[in-house]
Order: C-alpha cells, then sequence, then structure tokens
DNA sequence: CCTTGACCCTGTAGTTGCTACAGGGTGCAT
DNA sequence: ATGCACCCTGTAGCAACTACAGGGTCAAGG
C-alpha cells in the first residue's frame, strides 16, 4: 500500500500544500520517493496525519499538536502531561468565548442604537469617535 | 500642539511599530514632519487613531475599519451602510462564539474520559488518533 | 564641549497556519 | 506524440502586527 500526496490528502481531506508544509516544518516525516520522485506514503503517515488533522479540528495550534504527538510515541509515560496540554487549550477556548461574549454585547448595543439617519447622527459613528469629529 | 509618535502611542495605547505600520497601508496619512524628521501629529490623527483603535477593540478587521473611516467623513449620507457593517461583524462573532461553543463541549468530554493512567490506554490520545496507534 | 540615554528614523524579517502561484517534470490514455 | 492530471521545488502572499539592525536627534548633566 503506497499513497501519492494526494491519495493521502483526499483520505484526510487535506489539501497537497498543506501536507508539504506539515514536511516541511517537520510535523510529518520525509516519507520515501518514486522513481520519479513522487512522495509514497504508507498506513504510519496516513495515521499521524488523521490525529494531526483531528487535533487541529479541535483548535489545538501546532506546537500543541507536535507536543502530542511526541507524547502519544511515549506510550508508557503518565498522561497527566497530555490532560494538562489539554486543559489549557480548553481554558484557552473558555476565555476567547467570553471575550467574544462581551464583544457581542457591546456590538449589539451599538446597533440598537442605530435609528437610520444620515452618518452624521449616526451612534454607531459617534461610538467609535467620541472625542472627535467636530 | 504637536505630539511625537511616542506620546500618540500613548495617548492611544498603540504601540509605535503599529502606527508606523498604519501609516504604511494608508490608515493614518503622511504627517508633517520636524527638523529633525520626526513625525509631528496633531488632533486629527489623535482622533483618527483613536477611531481605529476603538473599531479594532470591538473587532473590527482593518478594511472594514477602513470602510467605517470613509464612511465617517461623508457625513450626509445614509448611516445604513455603517449599521450594515456592523451587523456583519456581529453575525460573525456569533458564528464565532457558536464554533467555540462547540469545541468546548467536545474538549471538555476528552478531558472528562482522562482517568489518569499511562498514555498507552489515555482516552485523549485515543480520541485523537482513534484508527491507529496500534 | 561631550557624553549618556531616551527617543526617533528606515528597512526588513519574523510570527501562525496555511494558500497560491511560477516554472518545470512524470505517468497514463488516446 | 500529445494532451491532461498529477507531481516536484521554491517563493511570495494573507492578517495584523512585532521585533530587530543599524543608524540619527535631542535634552540634560558634568
Amino acid at each position: 500500500m503506497a499513497l501519492t500526496i494526494g491519495e493521502l490528502g483526499k483520505a484526510t481531506d487535506t489539501k497537497v500544500e498543506t501536507i508539504r508544509y506539515y514536511e516541511r516544518i517537520g510535523l510529518l516525516p520525509k516519507p520515501p520517493r518514486t522513481g520519479g520522485n513522487y512522495r509514497a506514503y504508507g498506513a504510519a503517515e496516513l495515521g499521524r496525519l488523521s490525529f494531526i488533522r483531528r487535533a487541529r479540528d479541535l483548535g489545538f495550534p501546532l506546537d500543541q499538536v507536535r507536543a502530542l504527538l511526541s507524547l502519544s510515541d511515549d506510550r508508557g509515560r503518565d498522561c497527566a502531561t497530555v490532560d494538562a496540554l489539554a486543559r489549557d487549550h480548553l481554558s484557552e477556548v473558555e476565555r476567547k468565548i467570553a471575550d467574544l461574549t462581551a464583544l457581542r454585547r457591546e456590538l449589539s448595543a451599538l446597533i440598537e442604537s442605530c435609528c437610520g439617519g444620515t452618518v452624521a447622527d449616526c451612534r454607531i459613528i459617534e461610538a467609535l469617535a467620541p472625542h472627535t469629529n467636530g
């Protein structure tokens, strides 16, 4: 079983350029090549790339994906480190949700205040530039 | 009243490099220079930069900030365009909140399932790589 | 007068995570 | 032999800054 880069891409829903990018930054190993210098992937690479994509879908940044990968290779190790990584990431996500929720409230209030006149008395513009424009 | 770039930065809580960057991309006008080739800012630039920073704090991307700025200069115009921009941005924010909330649920479930053994039977790693690692 | 230090200048490269070329080579079908 | 889909390398672009390197300016203190 040997996959071309395009086949690997289809199997993992990843663009070819992204796979080459992962190889360039050392997230994927350099695979063997065919006579025509094409990359030839096997099951191991398919598994590794699937792992990467799942972690990315869960929003882990690439350096955390890298850490998770090396942890997953070290199967005898205490999984507390993995747990800590996931918890860190969860709290990042929660922080972002809180920020965006505050933002939503502010934006809603801004939009509510718009009563449809001209820009000269637009509350949105006014709220953005409270000390100037006059 | 003339401000150096550093004073303008302090007044608007903006790094000096960021101000120069805004000038480079045409968001701020090129200000007059002193004899020693220092930028000399006045009240207009202070107002404009305050506007930009507020819009950025509300999460508007720079191209929308640019649009808002040009709308705010056109004071006789119907403010429906401003309203539409703000509504677009609000729905973007809402979409992000929804995405992150789904993510939070998935991550929490993942973390819940961790029972503190070794990586070999870690549910987090398992969830990331369901078809491989064995 | 000279030095020290804080500030300013330009220009360029780095960040994150890809994406999109340009300019070529390979492999298979017709 | 010719077309087409795919592959190769290398580089530049996106957002929105940030961080230098390598210099110039200015006010204060000795």
